[in-house]
DNA sequence: GTAATTTTGAGAGAGATTATCAATTTCAAT
DNA sequence: ATTGAAATTGATAATCTCTCTCAAAATTAC
């Protein structure tokens, strides 16, 4: 666990804390792991970890991914048959950009996006919890 | 198959002969349960049609859907766990706003929002094929 | 009508995620 | 530091959704 992993650190001792739950070796471990990278699948995680800690159960991941979810660290993307995980605690939400051809994900960030979205919600008299906005494309290496 | 759904049946019929493929009875009794609804499960159909049509086999609805993406008349979106099939044969391109309490779904589109997103698109060296933009939060009824 | 080709239905199979449960670990109170 | 109740883990079974397989049936071009 780094420096900068800290704040994350404290983030999910309070999540912890506040709902009974405990501090163990493996959710450490895997929010060490979680920190370490973008986009990341359970399946992805459970065999990079599996080098270094052959007997943590994929199940354990998945567990401990989820629990990130509801601690706010996290958040759960489908894409296409697979979830990937995001860490959304270090910035705002932010949505994606997905190349179609090498899966190139580029993350953008859109104020004016996000306030018409807000319009468009008001005026059917919904409020917005999350949203998720995803543009599939080609990126600039993949052209032609 | 009534009168209204007679331009669906030509774009399906003209995918199919396109690509040397036959009209079958569960084709056209598919297609015109599809147009009856929106955002529907390959599941949920099955069950409905399962009361009129008790040999229909699962596989058979989630080939045909699919097919139905293929000539253009659906568009499958996953929610989740799940994967709608949506009409998207007499409209143009929409969005949904997702109420996560009672699970209505309303479109919408917003050409203001597409603007920017192919904006955010260039700017990133992006070509767009495609996108997802969904909305989550309550609907008036849930509120409270 | 016949033959070639496609489609269907039923169930097996695949992939991703969750449930089960005995054994282990954590943590608060001694 | 020890204890004991409660939570967690790992291994695997189960589940859920969707696709594959293949023999039998339906469709279409001739």
């Amino acid at each position: 666990m780094t420096n900068k992993h800290v704040k994350e650190m404290e983030a999910l001792k309070e999540h912890l804390g506040k709902h009974q739950l405990k501090l163990t070796r493996q959710r450490e471990l895997i929010l060490s792991a979680f920190l370490r990278q973008e986009h990341i699948t359970a399946e992805a995680m459970y065999h990079q970890l599996a080098k270094s800690d052959p007997h943590l159960g994929l199940a354990t991941i998945y567990r401990t991914l989820n629990l990130f979810c509801d601690a706010g660290l996290a958040q759960a993307r489908h894409f296409g048959s697979q979830t990937k995980y995001d860490n959304i605690s270090h910035k705002g939400h932010h949505d994606h950009l997905i190349c179609t051809s090498c899966e190139k994900i580029v993350e953008f960030e859109n104020e004016e996006i996000e306030r018409l979205q807000e319009e468009v919600a008001t005026q059917n008299g919904f409020t917005i919890k999350t949203h998720r906005l995803e543009l599939y494309g080609l990126c600039s290496r993949c052209h032609h």
